[in-house]
DNA sequence: ATAACCTCCGTACCGCGATACGGAGTCAAG
DNA sequence: CTTGACTCCGTATCGCGGTACGGAGGTTAT
């Protein structure tokens, strides 16, 4: 059985120490009531901050991933999907905000670059507010 | 001339009293040197609060806002060109990470909802880190 | 002129996701 | 058997973008 000092369940997840404390405290992780002062952790800590660097990825705050991850033990894939639709509906509308944003920018960047006198446009539009 | 108290500023520009004063702490706003207790804001305090919505809707930060600002008057275009440019790289790298969670999360919401047994595919992508 | 409301100002607190610090204890190598 | 690295634990701090509170004083309608 390997058994990882923290340290190197840290390293080996690719986090620090101190966000497996953090972690443990916000109680995504149990902190392993290890026998003597050192406590000691294994390949399942290991997969379960995989797990939650993953779940970052595709968006999920903390408090989401606490909730997935106490789904993992119940099976109760109703709610995961429950929970994976409302993720998705909430990509979505950042996807949309950003298209917006990033059109506008564009646009702007274009005009600004093309020389012309005056205001510069992008100032100009957010003084004027009247972009979206 | 128009004569806003904080409270009829704040409305106008669709925030609260609150953010103003903290605008005004963060150096986004000037806090008027009004003559007696009470400060009074214009037309154009209006405006700036819209840019400061505005340029937060195109994802600046109130720190890129402040400078943003602070150009307005210089008329640096090239530095408002340069901030832009960062901006949309930002967006677009944003974008790309939302569009690839999305991606993830949609195929396995289609997977997990498509009956089968066993456990369910997006715990177990989690689990397994193997998405992206 | 008094009640009701607003302003000013400082300070504290919120949620989020961490990161840092410091002292005491533990463990392994030289 | 000491030195140095690591662990444990609590508490503090950070950056971000606000929100809340409370008391003193100003302003407005009745």
């Amino acid at each position: 059985m390997p058994s990882l000092t923290i340290a190197r369940l840290a390293t080996t997840a690719g986090v620090g120490v101190e966000t497996v404390r953090f972690y443990q405290r916000k109680g995504l992780m149990a902190v392993p009531a290890s026998s003597g002062a050192v406590r000691h952790y294994d390949e399942a800590d290991v997969q379960r901050l995989r797990f939650i660097r993953a779940a970052q990825r595709a968006g999920f705050s903390l408090k989401e991933i606490a909730e997935l991850l106490a789904l993992d033990a119940s099976e109760d894939r109703a709610r995961v999907q429950a929970l994976t639709r409302t993720r998705l509906a909430a990509l979505d509308a950042e996807m949309a905000e950003l298209a917006a944003a990033r059109a506008m920018l564009s646009g702007l960047l274009t005009e600004c670059t093309s020389g012309k006198a005056g205001p510069c446009p992008i100032i100009a539009t957010f003084t004027q507010s009247g972009c979206h």
